[in-house]
DNA sequence: CTACAGCATGGAGTATACTCCAGAGTCAAG
DNA sequence: CTTGACTCTGGAGTATACTCCATGCTGTAG
């Protein structure tokens, strides 16, 4: 498959396949005798793609992403690793949301007891 | 007050305190004659910039705060507008938390019932 | 054979909020 | 008068994840 299709296959533009290549996200297969100097995608690099879809979801960043690979291929990824970072990745987005949270009670706080000087209660 | 001294009082690092002027968010003081070309801040540029990091807690971007200050030097800023910016700064803060919870879900089901095939729950 | 869609490359631009640095000027104490 | 701390300016660098662009080559349909 070339690039256009693996996009539309995938919902990653041209532009984010060539980039996640760029950043050694996804390897390009080098090119066999006489073939054209165009990107050629097989089912594994599709593969590739989906998961990497799955791990932004669970809010992997794509240097973690990459690591995650990196392990994988090194030594093969072991659950007991992969839970370890799951954990991790989810105290991270805990400690994020708590923050989140206070934000929003504080906003909700001077947005409902104002009373006609939020400008005080902001002490701006 | 100079600007190492301000940096100490408010916690900005002189470096943040000439940023903040540079995009417009701090209006420098112009000098009076014979004086140096160092910054001086007065009191109200002081409370200033407790207003912005009060701000900043609250989850406003510094492009919000600047407009929301300008709105104030503009026509004087409104309990009410002032509302609502905080409510449309609520909704938008809720829609992230809500975002990162689902993040956090997915992860913690993964890493809990995975037992040991998690790579294929990931997709990986 | 030609037109045109598709692809390649390198580099710049976007958003956010700074941080760091070099090179030079300034101020106060001793 | 000198030293050292402080400040100035302009510009580059950081992190994240792309997006957009100009210029030029490639593949295929008609």
């Amino acid at each position: 498959m070339r690039i256009g299709e693996v996009s539309k296959l995938t919902g990653f533009s041209a532009d984010t396949l060539r980039w996640y290549e760029k950043i050694g996200l996804l390897k390009r297969k080098p090119r066999a005798l006489g073939e054209s100097n165009y990107r050629v995608y097989d089912q594994a690099m599709i593969e590739r793609l989906f998961a990497i879809r799955q791990l932004k979801g669970f809010g992997f960043t794509l240097k973690e992403i990459e690591e995650l690979f990196a392990m994988d291929e090194d030594s093969g990824l072991q659950c007991s690793s992969l839970t370890e970072l799951m954990e991790r990745k989810r105290k991270a987005l805990q400690e994020k949301i708590k923050e989140l949270q206070k934000m929003e009670a504080k906003l909700k706080y001077v947005a409902q007891t104002c009373q006609g000087n939020c400008k005080e209660m902001l002490e701006i």
